[in-house]
Formats: C-alpha cells, sequence, structure tokens
DNA sequence: TTATAATGCGTATTTTCAACACAATAATAC
DNA sequence: GTATTATTGTGTTGAAAATACGCATTATAA
C-alpha cells in the first residue's frame, strides 16, 4: 500500500512535468463480436464505477499520436482505425458523480483530488478493433478492463455515456458513405459476416443481394477461391480486403487535413 | 506604452488564474460579400502576420461558450450559426513562423514568449455570418481585423491556413446534405443569390431550375410577393427563411448530443 | 418599340436505390 | 444413397431521386 501511494506520487508529478494541463483524451473502441457490438470499459479502483479509458497528452506528443498510444496501452493493437469524432468541454461534463467521493476512494491525496476534479476539455476517439486480438489491459487508475455489450453499458463516469452516444451516431454515419469493417473482421470472411458487423452497428437488418451489390461495388473486396465449409448449408466464399484501394476510398472522403 | 506594458502583464496574469492553460479555441469566420466567400482575419501588432481570430476558455466557462464569446467580441454578433469541426494538436502547429521573433515583436516578456510558445491544442470552430452586420473588431494582441477573399488568403501564423481548408471542407460537406444560408443572407433575398451564395461555397456552377426544386423541396423558404426591381431584366421574387421549420431541418442533422 | 437576357415553371432522361425471383449447393434427415 | 432444407450466388424489375433540358414570361436597355 505504501508502493502504491509512491507510485501514486510519482505518477502525478510525472503528468504535472510532462504533460499537458487541462486537456485529455477519451476513446471509444468499438469491437464486435458474437453478432454484438461491444465496447470497451475499465472499472476503477475498489470501486464499482465504470468508464472509457483515456489518457493525457505528452508535451512532445501530436494529440492524434496521444490517442493511438492510450489505444495501444489498453488492447496491444497498433494500426488500427482510429478517428476523432468530437471535443468535449462542458462545466459540468463531470457532474454524473460524487467526484470527490469517487477519486478518495482510489486513495488520492486531498491535493490530487482537487487537481481531479477540475474539468478538462476532452477530445473523443473512437476506434474500430477487432475483438480477437485485443489483450484488454487496466491502467493505473483501474484494475478491470473488458468488453462491455453497447446495448448493456452501465451509467458511466463523467460524461462518457453521451461520448459512446456520439461516436456510435458519427460511425452511423460514415458507414453511410464509405466501407468500414477492416479493423473491425478477421483477415478472411464471408459476405453475410460483413453483412451482420453492418446490422449490429446500424440496429436494422439489410437486403443480402443490394448489400452484396453496394459492397462490391465500392471495389475494395477480392474474392478468394476459398470457400467456408462447415456451417449449415451452402458454402459462401471467404472474402478479403484490398487494403491499397481500401486505403484508397477512405481517404478520398476522409475529414483530415493532408 | 508603460501603460501597454502594464495591461499586458495583467492580462497574462488574467489568463494564468482564470483561464485554462493549453487549450484554445480558434475561429473560422465565413462572411458573404459581392458573390465573394469571406473569412475574418487578424494582423498582430506591429507586424504583417495574419491569423484567425481566436480565444481562451474560463474556468467556469463552456467550451461551446467560449466559442461564442469570442465570436461576439470579434463581430458584435450573437445567436449565429457556430459548430465545433476539428481539434487540432500537433506539436508542430506552430512550425510556419519563428515564433520567438514574432512573439518578441509584440513586446512581450521573455518569460511570456516562453509561455506562448508552447503548444497549445486548439478546439476549431467555423461560424457563417451576415456581412453587412459585422463590426469586425481587433483584440488586445491585434490591431487591424477585416475580411479577406476565401482565395486570397496569406500564409497565416500557426497552422490556421489548414484550419480554413478543413472548415470549408466541412462546410462544403454540411452544404449537401442540409440548408444553409439563413445567416449569412439578408433577411429578404433572391433565389439567384441564394445560388450564388452555394456556388460560392461549393466551388462550381449548379443548375439554375434544379437548385429552386431542391431548396423549395426543403420546405423552409416562404416566397414573399415582392420581387427585387433594378437589376437588368426580369425582376425575380424575393424570400424568406422560415426560421422555424429551417431550425427543424437543421436539428434533424445536427452532430451534437441532447 | 424591339431586342436582350434573366426568371418561372414544366418535361424528358438518366442514374440510383429498393424490392423481388430463381437456380445452385452444402449440410441434414431419412 | 437420396430427398429435404436453408442459405448462397446472380440476376431482373420497378420506383424514386438526381440531372439535363425546353419554353414562355418579363424588366431593362438599345
Amino acid at each position: 500500500m505504501i508502493e502504491y501511494k509512491k507510485e501514486l506520487q510519482r505518477l502525478i508529478e510525472d503528468f504535472k512535468t510532462n504533460y499537458l494541463p487541462s486537456v485529455s483524451v477519451d476513446l471509444v473502441i468499438f469491437g464486435f463480436h458474437d453478432g454484438q457490438l461491444k465496447v470497451l470499459l475499465l472499472r476503477w479502483k475498489g470501486t464499482e464505477e465504470w468508464c472509457l479509458p483515456g489518457g493525457r497528452i505528452r508535451n512532445d506528443e501530436n494529440l492524434d499520436d496521444s490517442a493511438y498510444r492510450s489505444l495501444r496501452e489498453r488492447t496491444g493493437l497498433r494500426e488500427i482505425f482510429l478517428q476523432q469524432f468530437y471535443t468535449f468541454g462542458d462545466v459540468l461534463r463531470y457532474k454524473h458523480i460524487d467526484q470527490h467521493e469517487t477519486l478518495r476512494k482510489l486513495g488520492l491525496p486531498e491535493e490530487a483530488v482537487h487537481e481531479f476534479a477540475n474539468r478538462d476539455v476532452s477530445v473523443g476517439y473512437y476506434a474500430l478493433v477487432e475483438f480477437e486480438n485485443v489483450v484488454p489491459t487496466p491502467d493505473f487508475f483501474t484494475d478491470e478492463c473488458r468488453w462491455w455489450d453497447i446495448n448493456q453499458v452501465p451509467t458511466l463516469l463523467f460524461d462518457h455515456n453521451d461520448m459512446i452516444s456520439l461516436a456510435l451516431k458519427t460511425l452511423r454515419r460514415q458507414l453511410s458513405y464509405q466501407p468500414i469493417g477492416y479493423s473491425l473482421l478477421p483477415d478472411k470472411f464471408t459476405m453475410p459476416d460483413l453483412q451482420q458487423l453492418y446490422e449490429t452497428i446500424l440496429g436494422q437488418s439489410l437486403d443480402r443481394r443490394n448489400f452484396q451489390k453496394r459492397m462490391l461495388g465500392y471495389g475494395i473486396l477480392e474474392r478468394l477461391e476459398e470457400r467456408k465449409f462447415g456451417g449449415a448449408h451452402k458454402a459462401p466464399y471467404l472474402y478479403r480486403f484490398d487494403k491499397e484501394k481500401y486505403e484508397k476510398v477512405l481517404a478520398e472522403e476522409s475529414l483530415f487535413v493532408g
């Protein structure tokens, strides 16, 4: 326990010295499994309170890189789809909880509690990751990191429920005018797999035949000779993303500055 | 001059006490005049360097409110279209200029120069305002505030050229799936006026007849009995936005959280 | 008074999107 | 083995939306 407090002290000192004050990054990490859309959440030490993963920005670090770093630390993944969607800065962002109470449970000293209780402006990013490859890893302030079904997310700390809502809304909109799926599915997948992903994200069923036409229309899928046997009935073809074309289509509609 | 330095000292002290460190807000304020799209820029005191208007966030102030406040201070306008579009946080945001040199020209003390030279994470907002109603007003650090033609914007300080590009891109996209024009045009306007606005923003010409059909299709325009005489040839009708319906259509597609 | 050029309103044409039909096929039941 | 069943692969058709275009009307200018 003394070790913990020492470590905490070091951490706070480190934050003050090497990280930007009053700004942070929060991540909505979407995964896909069992036909369900999932988000990765963290449970704060010694509490039953859950929240989104996030992090702070080093003085010498780009904002985007900071988001990538946090994502890597929580999931073990690199090179995945990550996109900024909104920046949150309401004074009452922290209204949902008795902030001080929760922070004290973590064993923070008074000074640190005060430090933490100030409103940060937080830049929201959302990520799409392949469920199977993720190794959920808690950080210093949390002792559990796991997937939650998107429909069963509890009331979270801060304004994190709002963040998830807006991230999902942005994701759905993005889905309707550009392809998504590269980092959410295994390397080889069937058309029904892809369709189920879309239906899960959009929350509605789609016509199988029209869906296939549209996906092939993007010109980003490569049909393999292989087929997926073992399921009941006719065996569907396996597909793979043509990464080069995929990136190209994505870039055309991207919001980012070149 | 002593008065100036004292005031500056006060300002810096005020920033340290009452404003969030390492975060700021920048505004891309679009206006429309003479068939040209304009942006409002500021010239730094004693230099020929131009930049976007912006501001800082008070400790007790919502992020959005801070943007509205800056906008009000620069234009004298309130209740206009303002929307967040991206947050910029590259370490090299300030690469475009010899930062220290420029800041020293402003008469900042060494300490303040160091303060200013650190990278801020900046939240970008864009606004649409009615050109005629704006009273361009410089702030403490600038001695000129005026409109620039969007095609003649010079190389700006920081990453402000990128900001304008991205704001324009976002505006164009927004234009294609929801009506815009309420705060950019005078109360009464003709269909050709509106079309010219669209063509200017999009940078391409549109079919006159199809444009009219689409605009009327939104159901947000009210045609008046009046017509606009004086121009050459046939006199076009005057229109006015039905604000209630306008807001309704706008709200349906908004990105913001309720 | 006539010519000009822009407006108001309307009609084809094309393209896109949504709904639906049917043969092929891998597992399952018998 | 053989027939059955549910699912996949590949179409076609029709509606709706977007786009292209035609023509009479009209305020100014010649």
